[in-house]
DNA sequence: GGTGTCCTGCTATTTTTATCGCGGAGATGT
DNA sequence: ACATCTCCGCGATAAAAATAGCAGGACACC
């Protein structure tokens, strides 16, 4: 029977649901084609089978192929991932992960991104008083 | 024989490491207290024993107890998990996290904080040109 | 209508995880 | 010295996850 979605995820699962989340959604051989360890057609099926058991993923029939796809939307998964990744790693301060992705080279934000980042914090300063 | 760390971690595996991240540092019994499911000590103290064999964890001998901490330093293993995130999350995008952080009410920064996220977008700006 | 190609979902099996009982090693107290 | 307490790890078992073989249905083409 169908359980609830709070259940942790195995290391497939998870796997799955990520490069779901990547794609938005996704064939089983499109998803086979990108994990590793060369899975069997097989084997992608039954799990996605769970996954959809367990409330993870539905799919729709797409002419004559199932096309999955989370049941949780995008922005709400990647809301609780990221609280989650700001409990375990920067105390809980927002503060900090923003200050880190500025920080960090690799971000290399436009002007415009730049622009609009600069928007937020004087909306927030507002707020804030 | 010890495993490189790479490994995909299993379910409570994660659990125990989310755990080490968050306190730095624990003895079995303190990371047991934590966990859903009651499980037994000797239980959590075999995960332990598996994770330090695959390189995850190390311990050290205070007095007569370990005490186990992450091998991977935080601020290490936060880029990589932050990374993962946005990869799967935010398309790739520093700025929407950023963006998504500022946005949220629950963030209330404080003005040094705010200051401080300023100061960095001025530097990007100079940098940027 | 036979044959080949996709796709699907069982169900069975192997492999990995998770769990814990038990015995031992040092400290401590009486 | 002995009972007791606390913490350790080994080794065995139970439970869960991962894998894949196989049969069946829809379609297309000859």
């Amino acid at each position: 029977m169908s359980a609830n979605h709070r259940t942790v995820l195995t290391k497939r699962e998870r796997q799955i649901m990520d490069l779901l989340y990547r794609l938005g959604r996704a064939t089983a051989t499109e998803i086979r084609e990108r994990l590793a360890g060369q899975p069997s057609d097989s084997t992608v099926r039954t799990q996605l089978r769970v996954l959809e058991d367990k409330g993870h993923v539905r799919h729709e029939e797409h002419g004559l192929r199932f096309v999955y796809m989370p049941t949780v939307p995008r922005h709400t998964a990647r809301k609780s991932a990221l609280n989650h990744l700001v409990d375990t790693f920067f105390d809980g301060s927002h503060a900090k992960v923003v200050t880190t992705l500025l920080g960090s080279d690799a971000s290399r934000l436009s002007d415009d991104d730049l622009d609009r980042i600069a928007g937020l914090i004087a909306t927030a300063r507002k707020a804030g008083r």
